[in-house]
Parts: structure tokens; sequence; C-alpha cells
DNA sequence: GCTTTAAAAAGTAACGT
DNA sequence: ACGTTACTTTCCAAAGC
């Protein structure tokens, strides 16, 4: 018997920041080496962190954000590297920017096969998106944690949404009881 | 004065045509496809109630018409997929599926997933199979989605699969492609679903 | 609303071989 | 009949159209 929160992962963390300056995208990104810059296609310059894996999206106005990071240390590290690059461009960046977490993503494992429509019946037609033509997982918004969830036939789950690594630790907790009282954790 | 009560005739106008517009659209589609006149009188209800509420406003008339066709056939039991539905509309699949969802939710349709079996008679029509085998295809859904192996599948694609087993198993014949085609799904999907179908019903053949 | 970025889940589709 | 790639859904910030 595996617990559920045993089976947590974080995917992906997305932040928001700021350097506290205006910048030239044009000249950063032709300094900045791996730079991707389009203004046409979109106002942010797209540059990527091998170690750890992320991609940052520079704007013109200094903020930041920040993608694809399996862990908040990752984000402050990735970011942290995203600074210093940019102060070697002579660009001035303050010393330690506030970073605000934005969204979490997480997996997560029943470790039971489910029965979506069951549950989908059992959860509530309202409460619940079930198009099993356009998507195979199940949507549940939850009120507390304030998180979406995807619970999928296998019993994986993705836990989206959340602001905080423990979000998804009380959703999936919240997930399961709701599941064992209607008895369609089986 | 005068302005304001010759704005509020002329958007009154607008509206009704907008509303005409919809409903003949709707009417068209639902032609095309061939369903009774009760899914487009539901069909109309859904749209009236949509306007309503304002769920139009960001949204284009025909996407929300065609989204109200796709809901009321469901209603009424006879499904058309995305798929079919967009064939006879002027809206991409994808634009009919987000406004449906959206519609539905705001709406509190409480729409059940689709069942496979609701797509096995006109399937099996098209395909002219017998009654046997829509009944050994109803079974095999039945007992299939009962443990469980319908979950997250297109309804489309399983109901495929049931109707290309039952017809091997009454030996009515249909090859994949054929079942494929008239069900709107690839011969991979129904390879897949058959697998587990079978396997399933403990059935070797 | 759209554009871009990242990531997981599982199903379906469209390629090429 | 494989395999690979790519698209569907959820979330979020950013600036601009």
């Amino acid at each position: 018997m595996t617990d559920p929160k045993d089976t947590i992962n974080i995917e992906n963390v997305v932040a928001s920041t700021g350097i506290g300056q205006e910048l030239d995208l044009q000249s950063v990104a032709m300094d900045l080496e791996g730079a991707d810059y389009d203004p046409e296609q979109f106002p942010g310059l797209v540059y990527r962190t091998q170690n750890p894996k992320s991609a940052a999206l520079i704007f013109r106005s200094g903020k930041i954000v920040c993608t694809g990071a399996k862990s908040t240390d990752d984000v402050h590290e990735s970011l942290r590297i995203v600074f210093d690059k940019l102060r070697e461009l002579q660009i001035q960046v303050n010393e330690d920017p506030e970073i605000v977490v934005q969204n979490i993503v997480t997996s997560a494992d029943l470790g039971r096969n489910l029965n979506l429509n069951a549950i989908a019946i059992g959860l509530g037609l309202e409460n619940i998106e079930y198009e099993p033509e356009q998507f195979p997982g199940l949507v549940y918004r939850l009120d507390e944690p304030e998180v979406v969830a995807l619970l999928f036939g296998s019993g994986k789950l993705v836990i989206t949404g959340g602001k905080k690594p423990e979000d998804a630790e009380h959703a999936v907790d919240k997930i399961v009881s709701r599941l064992e009282d209607l008895g369609l954790l089986e | 004065r005068l302005r304001k009560w010759q704005e509020r005739i002329r958007t009154k106008d607008a509206g009704e045509r907008n509303l005409q517009f919809a409903l003949s659209e709707i009417d068209r589609m639902a032609s095309a496809l061939g369903v009774p006149r009760s899914v487009r009188e539901v069909a109309s209800v859904i749209y009236r109630r949509a306007l309503k509420e304002d769920l139009i406003r960001g949204r284009s008339i025909e996407g929300v018409a065609t989204s109200a066709l796709y809901a009321a056939c469901r209603k009424e039991g006879i499904p058309r997929s995305l798929e079919e539905i967009s064939e006879v509309s002027r809206v991409e699949r994808k634009e009919i599926g987000r406004t449906y969802r959206y519609i539905s939710q705001e709406l509190g349709l409480e729409m059940r997933p689709v069942d496979p079996k609701k797509y096995v008679p006109r399937f099996c029509s098209e395909l002219e199979l017998s009654e046997e085998v829509q009944t050994k295809a109803n079974e095999i859904i039945e007992k299939t989605a009962e443990e469980g192996l319908l979950s997250g599948k297109s309804p489309t694609g399983y109901a495929a699969a049931a109707i290309y087993a039952a017809s091997l198993l009454c030996n009515e014949k249909k090859t994949q492609r054929e079942v494929a085609d008239v069900a709107q799904v690839t011969e991979v999907t129904i390879r897949n679903r058959y697998q587990e179908q079978i396997e399933a019903m403990g059935i070797h053949g």
C-alpha cells in the first residue's frame, strides 16, 4: 500500500520576477548566446538554461518569467544564472529580486485503475468536465486548495494551478478521501 | 431621445436577425445530418438559453449554434461525433468542442459521457450489418465497459472496435478500414480497442 | 481572446518505413 | 504493422495586439 502522497512528483514550476531595470531586448538578443527574440511573434525574449533545464522569458520592462524547472530551488538557480548572464552584459540587476512562484505542475499515482464514468457521476456532473472524445482525462476543480486535477483511467493524475508544493499533497488527500467515500477507489 | 429610441430598435432588429440566422443554421446542419425535428427544437432551446445568459459574447454565433446542435444530439440520445458535426459546420472541430464545453458548463446541462452503444445502430446500418451483429456489439460494449475498459476512450472508436469484433463473431466480417471509415476513426484505434475488448471478453479470434 | 514557454497524464492521428 | 512525432487538456506569468 503505497501512499499516493509518496508518488507526488513536481514536473514544472512557473515563477515571475524582475530585475528592476528596463531592457533593450534587441541588443540583449545580439549579445546573449542562444537567445530567441522575435517581437513580431511574441514580445518576450526566450533564453534557455541547461543546468537546471528551464526557459526564461525576458521582457522589455525587465520582468522575467521562468518555466520548466523541476523544483523551486531549480527556479532560483536558473534565475541566478539568468541574472549573472545579464550582469555580464553590463546590465544592472537588483541584488536579489523577489521571485514569486505562480504555478506548480505535479503528477501522482493513486495506484488503482479508475472508472471515470462512475467518478463523473459520483463527484457530480456539475463539478467536473469529462469529454473523452476530446481528452482522456477527467477535469476536477478543487476549491481548497485552489487547484485543478486531471484524473486518468490508469489512476495517474496531474495537479496544476497550485502555488506551494503542499497544495498538491492536500489535493491528493482530498481526492483520495472523496473517492474512498464514494467507494470508487477499489 | 429619438436617437436612443432608434438605437434600441436597431439593436433589437440586429438581435432578431442574428437569432434567425442561428436558427436557420441549426436547421441547415440538422438537415445535413439527418436528425429528427425534435433535436432541432432542443438545439434551438439551448441556443436561446445561451443567448439569454449572454454566453455568445466573444464567440461566434455559428460556433454556439453548432455546439447547441452537438449538445442536443447527445441529449436526445442520437449523438454525432465532433468530426461529423464539423463536416456540416463552418466552424472547426476544436472550436466546436471548446464552445460546447463552455455552454455545457455555464448552462449546467450536466451532460453524461456519450455511451458508445448509442452509435451502434447507425454505424451498423451504414455497414449493412444484421440485428445479430448489433446485439453482439452492444454486449461487448456493455461487458467491457463494466470492467473499466472505457475510461478515457473515445466513444466512436470504442463502438467501432466492438462492431468490428461482432462482425467477425457473427460471420459477417467487415474490414477494419470499412468500419473505420463509417466511424471516422483510424484503423489503429480500432485495432487497439479491439485487442483490449476481446481479451477482456475472453475471446480468441 | 490570441501570441510564447514548460511539464505531466493517455488517447488519437498522421507521417514514414 | 511497426515507430516517431505531434496534437488534444489543465495551470500561470509576462507585453502587446
